[in-house]
DNA sequence: ACAGTTGTTGGCACCATCTGCCAACAACCG
DNA sequence: CGGTTGTTGGCAGATGGTGCCAACAACTGT
């Protein structure tokens, strides 16, 4: 008996929409993500970031309850343009070909002034532990969404064992192929960065499939 | 010219033996994971562990620089026992006979009442978030590990892409079996769960091979 | 036995992280 | 305009975590 849709007519103040909320998250990350590379994650206070976005560091906390957090609505524009062309992989099409047909990574979900930003948090996190943590974790719920996809590719759960290595791996190899990519963009980022990326992932792929 | 084991007579206290150290970790380790698992990470406090393990708070944080990393020497256990393992490999077995020959996850490695604990902290990762992520890292370290052993296998560095995408699926392939296992666990261990993990692996590992 | 040297421990002060609570305010309704 | 709901910021407070220093422990040579 709960209604789904048909509520009463809505009084009061209405809730800021979740775009909203995500692109001030977004704002607040790229002053942290800025700071953080600056002077390192341990040297960044959460009231300096408040301070640079803007806001108070009360509701600083509120939208990211751990500082190393901050990294997340960067880091996931990665990880989800990885995912967006999984779930557009046809049937009929093998896997790796269908990467290196349609995977430009970042191209599509991401400005390109957010690459850079993207690619140089890819590489903090080489370094700075914290967001190391803050990056395997966010894989990790990208991983459950890989198994989604795979899961009704091959028509079981998404629990299942089969399903979950895959998704596993891959992620792995995607994870592998990322921090080579964000590596070798150091020195700024050109096309034929992202190009290499593409080719990256792929041949991780075919390698897999040799190593047993 | 820096002599090696050339030294001076040694004068003064002598530093405590590395064993020591690892086993006065170990101790707290125990107190902490059982703490958590009864009371949840986040109500547990660092002066409530030291106390239980009968040391000063001080001290506590001098051998564990984060809360989170006190599970850190019971979970080492279950990644140090497959790259013992791989490392055992013999080059002329394939890779998927020689763990379901040899792999006896923690038997060799940990004591009997120690596999409780550990399968009991992987358990622990899959609910707080905390520890998740000390977990990642932890078995992102033991991936360079792995990518050791396979780059020497392959004549190749251990930072070569290809070696780095391999020891990267294994993990990951090893990661979601072990997660099952310790699901699997949740009522008492018996011999075969430990088993099941043996073909789990093994099963995982070739599910990967069909994958592309 | 004693002084000199080095390593470990615990206590204290201190800053940073993060949370609960509440008052102020903003955005909608009739 | 008053009523209602959602968001913000300030403040107090607990916990996480570090630097510093004095006390002590374990060794060496005389």
């Amino acid at each position: 008996m709960t209604d789904v849709a048909t509520e009463k007519p809505r009084r009061g103040r209405p809730p800021v929409s979740d775009e909203q909320r995500r692109l001030q998250r977004l704002d607040i990350s790229r002053h942290a993500v800025r700071l953080f590379s600056e002077q390192g994650v341990a040297a960044t206070s959460g009231e300096q970031i408040a301070q640079a976005a803007g806001v108070s560091e009360r509701t600083f906390w509120r939208h990211f309850p751990q500082k190393e957090s901050c990294v997340e609505p960067l880091l996931t524009k990665v990880v989800d343009a990885f995912c967006a062309v999984v779930r557009a992989w046809p049937r009929e099409v093998e896997l790796i070909d269908h990467l290196r047909e349609a995977y430009s990574p970042l191209e599509d979900t991401a400005s390109d002034e957010d690459i850079d930003a993207v690619l140089s948090v890819v590489r903090l996190t080489q370094s700075e532990r914290a967001l190391r943590a803050a990056y395997l974790m966010l894989r990790e719920r990208a991983e459950d969404a890989l198994a989604e996809v795979l899961g009704e590719r091959m028509g079981r759960p998404a629990s299942d064992i089969n399903v979950r290595v895959r998704a596993a791996s891959m992620s792995a190899a995607l994870k592998v192929s990322t921090d080579e990519v964000a590596r070798a963009a150091a020195g700024g980022v050109t096309t034929e960065t992202l190009e290499g990326h593409r080719e990256q992932i792929a041949t991780a792929l075919r390698d897999l499939s040799q190593m047993l």
